[in-house]
DNA sequence: ATAGGGCTACAACATAGGTTAATCGGCCCG
DNA sequence: CGGGCCGATTAACCTATGTTGTAGCCCTAT
């Protein structure tokens, strides 16, 4: 059972959420953002918001509860690549592609907003800084798959799964679903498996060894964190890669002064010389 | 020793050659990236161009040789992200970010352009088409990673071996450095253990395997593939993840529309050029 | 030419994690 | 109330991959 979270402003929104703790947004900014997350769908856990191989329908922007975003070989075998979380973008660039290379998959009943793709083009024209902003979303989505990736490739199991535990906590508390070193995990122990490249026995062994060693609770599908610096160390996690601190000042100059929407020009600064 | 390319039109930098087969770029869009890439430096084999933990400087292009993007572990454990090879970007978005959460380091002697990070704005607001474009890329890059995540956490060392010596021949031809299934690998065991995730025996026990099988040769660094499709067949390659094929045409649509001042003109909209 | 460093190669052994299979508890449904 | 299913849990066993150690090759520096 999610949270039901019934029309709510802008402000409220997790994607803004997200995306104000790297720039400013503008008023227009913001309205126009508040646009694309005008349409809004309901759909109910285990359903694919993108099948692997499709070519694409509409961009995604989650909004409410938890999704899978996964990768499978043709013998069945199958890779968790991150988890989808209130305020990340489904298909966002995705749609510049033919098809696509992955599979959406709810674990939660989902409220997600819907725009077609023939928006990103307007929003590359319109809202440069908002373009830009959602880069920014996505290429810390692309650090967190590296980071991933180290686990996968150079972390133990005990190392990974302390990990994933931590980013999770962390994730959720941009957006304000985890307090205190708790929150719910809607998941099953074959998807944690997938997620972190283990079996299902092994996760659960894995698991347990942190239980014992008194590092975690799991009631059901509550988890809580009891030390969370000393998870951090058993993971060797490093939050550099969330990137949770806010861009450099250079950048910010970088963009100020040139808001413009539909067919203004830039105001004459920094000019381009071809 | 890498290809020594001297000065040369943009229509055959490796960037350009990349991105053309994704869009058809006006003169204008042409002359800006030719502008990005003016600043031109070389760098010798195994010289960091950035360090895990640094504050970002330039934005890089690699025009020339290969570099490997890798992250470590405070223990020295270490893993290749991915191959940067030409045409890639170093830290495009990564200079949103506060500082590097990997580092990057030359394999071979290098050629790269390097343009300030504040040009990124500049080029989000005057030349949408090309910033969605160098989004495209970074999404495709993305798509890399999670590619070799599902080879970390569910292929064999054998396949997940194979599955990269398929993509780095694709990937390479895109810039007319592979032909007839063979290339240069400018890479120690060692790299390739981190790369897959394996120890360095192991890699060598897996290269020879596959070479007892006749599906590659090996004579110092030139790598020559056999039978492509049965070494991608043993990999379970799929290049869907690579997304060589072009936008739908609903995107070209969504970006000829309303041009920006300085913006393209869709001359001639649409060679098909897969 | 000699010495040393970096890399490949392989053998012998060790172990983290996979596989199979059985049990148990909860939950839905007739 | 009883079956049946799904997921968690555990035990016993197995194998892919890691570790350690040694040797040889090919550079380059002296």
């Amino acid at each position: 059972m999610t949270r039901a979270p019934a029309s709510r402003a802008i402000e409220h929104t997790p994607l803004w959420l997200k995306l104000s703790s790297y720039l400013v947004l503008s008023d227009e900014e913001k309205s126009y953002l508040s646009d694309l997350e005008r349409t809004i769908v309901r759909e109910p856990p285990r359903t694919d918001l993108l099948q692997q191989g499709e070519r694409y329908r509409d961009v995604r922007i989650m909004r409410d509860g938890w999704a899978i975003r996964h990768k499978a070989l043709p013998d069945g075998r199958r890779q968790v690549v991150n988890f989808v979380l209130p305020g990340d973008l489904i298909g966002m660039y995705c749609t510049l592609f033919e098809s696509a290379d992955h599979s959406v998959t709810t674990l939660t009943a989902v409220e997600v907003a819907s725009f077609p793709p023939e928006r990103i083009g307007e929003l590359f024209r319109s809202f440069p800084r908002l373009a830009a902003a959602l880069a920014w979303s996505g290429a810390r989505e692309e650090a967190i798959v590296a980071e991933r990736l180290l686990s996968l490739g150079r972390r133990t199991a005990l190392e990974r799964t302390a990990h994933l535990i931590v980013e999770l906590l962390r994730r959720l508390s941009i957006v304000n679903m985890a307090a205190d070193g708790h929150f719910v995990l809607p998941v099953t122990q074959e998807i944690l498996a997938d997620a972190l490249g283990l079996s299902i026995v092994h996760i659960n062994r894995t698991l347990r060894r942190l239980r014992d060693s008194g590092l975690i609770e799991l009631n059901g599908q509550r988890i809580t964190v009891n030390d969370v610096r000393q998870l951090a160390s058993v993971g060797q996690f490093d939050e550099l890669y969330l990137h949770l601190i806010r861009a450099p000042r250079r950048l910010e100059r970088a963009f100020s002064g040139a808001h413009h929407h539909n067919g203004a020009r830039p105001d004459g600064e920094d000019r381009p010389k071809a």
